[in-house]
DNA sequence: AACCCGGAAGTAGG
DNA sequence: ACCTACTTCCGGGT
């Protein structure tokens, strides 16, 4: 495609022309590419190089490493049921720890992998922090061995930046630099996923379950997508591969309660995380997924290119808080378009398919700024989402009624269906409820958007959080 | 006029 | 056939 005669970033893999956008790309300004092809799928791509300098000190626990049993693999997901059960008996020599209950650790490490602390402590009394700690340090030596590799699935992260969702979590510090956390996450992530072949690695990596914001730090993909790819690395779907490794959440150390039991929905056992590493897990059958791009990771990607290619179409006003304005709008809904293959796309449809976004809470408009919005979940955990989406129906998450006192909104509870349809499934006003999107346009606006730091909650805005109540109170009036 | 909003119906891919 | 994530169109408000 002409386009890339001109790139600024000869890697960056073709929008191809042969993927089916014949004749778009003349479509694409001078100098510009996308990100990703819309059908050769370049978030398929491997993640980019790493940046060795990223990495986080030594584990203090990388001693006890070289006493592992020398019949354990270096990277814990792999563990099969008896790898496990070897580690567990090798923890309570090495830790002098009391004898672990077997029958609560009938899994295989993959699933080890996905239990938080709580879930650790539930198991394990007086040594789940312990046993959480070692199985975080050997995932997190064995992730940085592994950035040293080209094709790595992992890519360096950096302190993310911006906070998810503010009405699920307020912005404290935690989402803040936690290495562990985030060696945990990633740890997390790359294990829960049993995502589908392709767009597995990078669009929709998340581990299932476990965006709780209240024990999350969040890490924005975004940032580490610009940091891994660097200045000159292609922007082959960031967000998700980071995403996918970062995952979704870091547990904090202290326990959350809420999060506690909802993890017990999404052990391993009772739940079927989507998108595991194909590399580990080859024969875990392909999740659903959508094959096209999303929006919001579209979006993502162009505001997090590390090049700032597309700075002029689309810029972050403050990456902290997920506010971004898009500069140009029909430039946008162009690229958008192209990517769609709609080639009759303009920023009325776009925005459109935006203001969907309101309803699940992935995005919201700034007030008064034209063009501005605010993503309110970061990308880590809108994976997530779509992942206990998939589940929703199956595993019922609840919602009961005291949960519409928490405002702190599980984000798998949230809808991530933007169809109508789907709030009509719901067989419960809950998604939204339980999120703390309010029953009661005033209280809960509070409860909700109270963490958001910039902007008041415009008073549209309020009216149509009520209208979503409505609507999942009133699922058979919709339609 | 441009933007913004959200309802309604349609669509493509999975 | 059904679901999801839009796409398309539109009337109405700012």
């Amino acid at each position: 495609m002409k386009l890339l005669s001109t790139t600024q970033l000869p890697q960056l893999p073709p929008v191809s022309a042969g993927g089916g956008m014949t004749g778009m790309e003349s479509r694409l300004p001078p100098g510009i590419t996308l990100p990703f092809s819309p059908t050769d799928l370049l978030w398929r791509y491997g993640p980019m190089s790493f940046s060795s300098s990223a990495h986080p000190p030594p584990s203090p626990l990388l001693d006890f490493k070289t006493h592992l049993p020398t019949s354990l693999a270096s990277d814990p997901r792999i563990w099969s049921r008896e790898d496990v059960a070897a580690f567990l008996r090798w923890a309570e020599r090495e830790f002098d720890l009391p004898q672990f209950d077997m029958e609560m650790f009938q899994m295989n490490g993959k699933a080890l992998c996905l239990l938080t602390k709580s879930d650790f402590g539930e198991r394990c009394p007086g040594a789940g922090d312990l046993l959480h700690n070692v199985l975080t340090m050997l995932a997190r030596d064995f992730n940085q061995l592994q950035r040293c590799l080209p094709s790595s699935p992992v890519t360096p992260t950096r302190p993310s930046a911006y906070p998810l969702s503010p009405h699920s979590h307020p912005p404290t510090p935690t989402w803040v630099e936690n290495p562990y956390a985030a060696n945990l996450a990633s740890l997390m992530s790359a294990n829960s996923v049993t995502l589908s072949p392709a767009p597995s690695v990078d669009s929709q990596a998340g581990s299932p379950g476990h965006a709780e914001p209240q024990t999350q730090v969040y890490k924005s993909d975004s940032d580490e997508d610009n940091q891994t790819g660097g200045s000159n690395s292609p922007p082959a779907t960031p967000t998700a591969l980071a995403t996918q490794r970062l995952s979704e959440v870091c547990f904090k150390d202290q326990p959350s309660p809420t999060f506690t039991s909802q993890m017990m929905h999404v052990t391993p056992g009772t739940f079927r995380p989507a998108g595991s590493p194909r590399e580990f897990f080859p024969n875990d059958p392909p999740e659903p997924n959508t094959n096209g791009r999303l929006l919001w990771d579209f979006l993502q990607q162009l505001l997090n290119d590390p090049s700032q290619r597309y700075t002029h179409y689309i810029a972050w006003k403050s990456r902290e808080t997920g506010v971004f304005k898009i500069v140009d709008p029909p430039g946008l809904a162009r690229l958008w378009g192209i990517q769609k293959n709609h080639l009759s796309m303009n920023y009325d449809k776009m925005s459109r398919a935006l203001r969907y976004y309101y309803r699940v809470n992935i995005l919201r408009k700034v007030q008064g700024e034209r063009h501005c919005y605010q993503f309110l979940r970061n990308p880590t955990e809108l994976r997530n989402i779509k992942n206990i989406s998939l589940l929703r129906q199956q595993m019922r998450i609840k919602s009961e009624p005291e949960d519409v006192d928490c405002n702190v909104t599980p984000a798998e509870e949230l809808p991530t269906d933007l169809s109508m349809s789907s709030m009509n499934q719901l067989s419960e006003p809950l998604p939204l409820v339980v999120q703390g999107i309010l029953t009661e346009p005033d209280n809960h606006r509070k409860a909700k958007e109270e963490p958001l730091p910039l902007h008041d909650p415009p008073p549209k805005y309020r009216s149509h959080a009520y209208n979503l109540v409505k609507t999942n109170q009133e699922p058979d009036e919709r339609k």
